[in-house]
DNA sequence: AATATAGGGTGTATTTCTTACACTATTGCT
DNA sequence: AGCAATAGTGTAAGAAATACACCCTATATT
């Protein structure tokens, strides 16, 4: 093993699969590829790994290159090496995924690189084609998320800081695609004791204002090496 | 990107970590190296992907080559890239585990490349020091099983296909490092009605002996896009 | 000023699940 | 016959999950 290291031609690519969450729907962050393979698709932020760099760095130096989006916690998720997957032979792609405010942000996507003309987010429910096996990749991040939903408050990820309940509710409900009972939801939710009320209240409708929450990191702390459950 | 495919000198590897029960305990299956680095170490069954190989391929492979096992399903764990977890250089390796049952296998391991000087059971409790980061991945398998025995039946792999209550309860006592409550157990797991009772009890114990069950895979597909939970 | 609209906010009864807890039954061995 | 070792069993109390419908309030409209 010390003399022979076979398969140098083996190289390998971070991909990122960011959610955001606004008007209601889920929506994932593509980039318009200005390159071959796939020239002028959209696909996932995602290039090659230099070979003196953690995947966990390299992953953020792409999503940052390709969007302008910095200091993102993402996971990793699934490595994928289909032998067809790439079109210029055997190249494996490390996957990450990450949740985020998506106001903050909003449309103000930047990408530094050639290979990216722009950045743009897509409601996962209308997804353009796709390079490569992205769909695929998309789709088993869904899968993680709706698994890790129920034990642990990644949803407040998606939210901006001040959110009401039934924003918090709306975003339980795309992410399980199924509808919620807000009596039930907001006893269950209140239960946890994970949130702040806060002093404020919602502004800018033409109805009734609801108050604005606060997601609680230090009592979730506190209380939770237990589960949350919001499935049902 | 087309033309320039950079990083040629990236190679990855995939590992093993397959869980077996025995004596109440769980253990894992290592590997005697008999290649540097780590020559004579204890470690994983792990090796180089070959290029023209899929990932879920080439852990197949390895595994039978290291050990002899033939025709185990293993899924991924997770892929390791740390700059430092391989003497040699920027090695990735990615993680598959799988849980399988010790008795059908016994020792009855026969390693067929030269890289192994042989292959073995070893409780988790007490594990070797182990070449490269394998301590690592092992710990990170564990996570992996405790958070997937929670909702999904991968318990009833480790057991032989048939199989007493209490050596069912044993197990997830093993894997939750946790005593449970015998009546409650037996109530619960019972109720959730993916056990088959079989005609048949335990043979050659020097006391009452303990009517035999089998995991009714049927009856489980059947009832179960639920989740199970035996965590508590 | 009155009304319409749109979502905010709340409680209760029923069922199901979880937990805590201790004794009798059966078998093999001596 | 008696012992040792494990199998096997039920109940009561509390907690959690579910199903379900109406009044409240802020704004916009006439």
């Amino acid at each position: 093993m010390q003399s022979n290291l076979p398969h140098l031609q083996s190289i390998f690519t971070a991909d990122c699969v960011i959610f955001g969450f606004s008007e209601g729907e889920l929506k994932v962050l593509l980039i318009e590829r200005n390159e071959y393979p796939f020239k002028e698709w959209w696909g996932l932020p995602g290039f090659f790994v230099e070979h003196n760099e953690t995947i966990d760095d390299a992953v953020k130096r792409i999503l940052l290159e390709h969007t302008g989006l910095k200091g993102i916690y993402m996971e990793q998720l699934y490595t994928f090496g289909d032998l067809q997957r790439h079109p210029q032979g055997r190249i494996i792609t490390v996957a990450y995924y990450a949740m985020l405010r998506l106001e903050a942000i909003g449309n103000n996507l930047k990408p530094s690189t050639d290979y990216v003309r722009k950045a743009q987010w897509h409601p996962l429910n209308h997804l353009p084609d796709l390079a490569f096996d992205h769909r695929n990749i998309i789709e088993k991040s869904i899968d993680k998320i709706r698994r890790k939903v129920s034990h642990s408050p990644i949803a407040f990820e998606l939210l901006p800081e001040k959110f009401t309940l039934t924003q918090l509710q709306q975003l339980y409900e795309a992410i399980w695609d199924k509808k919620l009972d807000k009596r039930n939801f907001r006893k269950k939710m209140l239960k946890y004791n994970i949130l702040k009320e806060l002093d404020e209240k919602q502004k800018g409708v033409s109805y009734r204002a609801a108050k604005l929450y606060k997601f609680d990191k230090r009592k979730y702390n506190k209380i939770f090496k237990n589960e949350l459950n919001f499935s049902k």
